[in-house]
DNA sequence: AATAGTCGTGGAAACGTTTCCGAATTAATT
DNA sequence: AATTAATTCGGAAACGTTTCCACGACTATT
């Protein structure tokens, strides 16, 4: 439709008032009498009229818009957080940008560096890897950013907020697979640069390392699953539990296990990380820690509204959430595997 | 840092020229000296000074910006869209805004009400359902607008560019499961509504339709494939063959006929629609129709931003894609049970 | 050496709002 | 009825760009 360029002077002109007028009355202020204020609506109506944002973004120098980076919306957790991240956004009146940093730490670096250019009010991002450099951008940068923070350890004095989970979830893993009475216990994952944290829980949990029990791919993905999987069965001597950096880990060990004849839980036990759906369709289903996304990205996506409209400077909050260890079959103990945890 | 409200005076100031002299040193333009050009370059590195997007929108009238509209990012293959869409609005210099419509009718009519407001150059619509009332809001829209299209039949004379799956995806599906010999199928899916051709496909396919051997649930998740399969069971004369409306309803079937101790594909074959990541780590692994989400997401925003930048009206363009059935386990024929198929 | 033509530059208008401020009208107070 | 106070309204500035236009300085042509 050719109505697409009105303005607001020619709602002016039509309800017979001047510019300012109109702005009153759209914009529900004080200083104007119910019969013009009616006049106008009226001409607004008429015309289809709609306030550039443009305009009104120059004058109050906000966007109602936040910037969502994550390394890749096609991962496992994300879109649970993306999704949770819109809506508590939008309940609070903002758009959430979306990009994709790839993992790839220089694109983290150019994303903030590139932040100003970006005009948006405030970032939510939740960083793969953690350098020094992307912590001094932080600081530098002139605008709030919540850290989404899922195991690194980050240093205190971050001009951000942050929501992390508190306990690695890997400990979880460890104790309960300790606990249901497993001696040889092996990790796989993506080498810990990636997710450092999830690693180090291995290594704090046990006495001492049997390295041969350790298997680093490439990334956290089925295929490394895979992979351990077929590293693990020639081994001389093989794990009798296994801790996988993530779900896709976990799924790609249990299928390779199974095409080989190895029987999950019983030769070997399986707990993965993420709680994705996946875990409830295999079979067996798989246990793993819950690391509480939608309840996560709530409360980072709260903090930097909160932030925002209220122009908080300083007091950054430290936010810490517990991840929840789900008892599935793949990690059934042994001696009471009849009993149905559920 | 307080460098923020660095404006192009202040360059203009601190480099000894006027605006319009700093302005044709940044954008490039012609008519300026490679002297003072370099002198004003040197101001700008010194201030860190960055355009005002808004003031360059205010005069371009252009956001450099496009919204993504999708049911639910959680949902099974959208993930994978909004990634591709991201890259090729991110090589093209637009940014993307993400908005989640929840499959709610009310809620797309409401975005595209909204669309003015949101002042995005263009918009990607992926509807779940098609009343008539969202074909006139397009064809009332003023902006650019591409619609990635699963399942439904559109009207032609939308006023949009439409990419979409040529043959309905459920025909495959169909073909396939007559042609390994099957003669009692069943459809299980969301009620017919939802995605219509998905149903239709299995309607066209079969010369009469047994009613009882159709299940509708509320939507085309894990619970309703399960609730099928409880339907199913209980049926006097069984199906031997389920085309479930998407993967997670064919996920769903699968486990829980396998706790029912129905063999897959021996008693009964199943076969999907999206091939999902899912399919693969099922056992048996399911067949699947891949809709080409990659594929189908970067030519709609191609054709979008293409559009936009052309500013080309009218001719609008209707990109069909065939999908592709990926043939696995669940579906293997019985004669040939042990030939193996991926 | 005088004129025509380039080139480089700055001033100012324009984009569409909001809001300050002063003017004009109306209502209230004595 | 006259002054004051309150209310309603319009003009204009401001937000930070880009770009049109005019002007001056310089080079090149005769």
């Amino acid at each position: 439709m050719g109505t697409y360029k009105v303005t607001i002077e020619d709602v002016a002109a039509l309800a017979g008032v001047g510019i300012a007028t109109v702005s009153r009355a759209i914009n529900n202020t004080d200083g104007i009498s119910p019969k013009t204020k009616e006049k106008v609506l009226a001409a607004v109506e008429e015309l289809g009229f709609i306030p550039n944002s443009f305009a009104q973004n120059l004058k109050f120098r906000q966007t109602k818009q936040i910037a969502l980076a994550v390394p890749d919306i096609r991962n496992a957790f994300i879109p649970e957080i993306a999704y949770s991240v819109e809506q508590v956004a939008k309940h609070y009146g903002y758009r959430v940008v979306q990009i994709n940093t790839l993992g790839n730490i220089r694109s983290e670096l150019e994303l903030l560096r590139d932040m100003k250019k970006l005009h948006v009010d405030g970032l939510i991002i939740l960083p793969l890897a953690y350098p020094k450099t992307l912590k001094d951008l932080i600081n530098k940068a002139s605008l709030p950013i919540s850290i989404i923070n899922y195991g690194k350890t980050l240093d205190t004095d971050v001009k951000a907020d942050i929501v992390s989970l508190s306990t690695p979830e890997g400990k979880l893993v460890m104790e309960h697979l300790i606990s249901i009475g497993r001696t040889r216990i092996g990790y796989a994952g993506a080498p810990k640069e990636i997710i450092e944290e999830r690693f180090f829980a291995y290594e704090d949990a046990l006495d001492q390392i049997d390295r041969s029990l350790v298997y680093f791919g490439d990334d956290f993905s089925l295929q490394t699953g895979a992979k351990a999987a077929d590293y693990f069965v020639n081994l001389t001597h093989m794990p009798d539990a296994i801790y996988a950096g993530n779900d896709m880990v976990a799924v790609g060990l249990l299928n390779r296990f199974k095409e080989l004849g190895i029987r999950v839980p019983e030769d070997i036990a399986i707990v993965g990380v993420d709680n994705n759906l996946l875990c409830t369709i295999t079979t067996p289903k798989i246990s793993s820690v819950s690391i509480m996304g939608a309840e996560v990205a709530k409360v980072a996506t709260e903090l930097l509204l909160q932030r925002i409209e209220e122009q908080k400077k300083g007091l950054f909050e430290r936010v810490q959430f517990e991840p929840r260890l789900i008892v599935r079959e793949s990690s059934l103990s042994r001696t009471r595997s009849t009993h149905h945890i559920e």
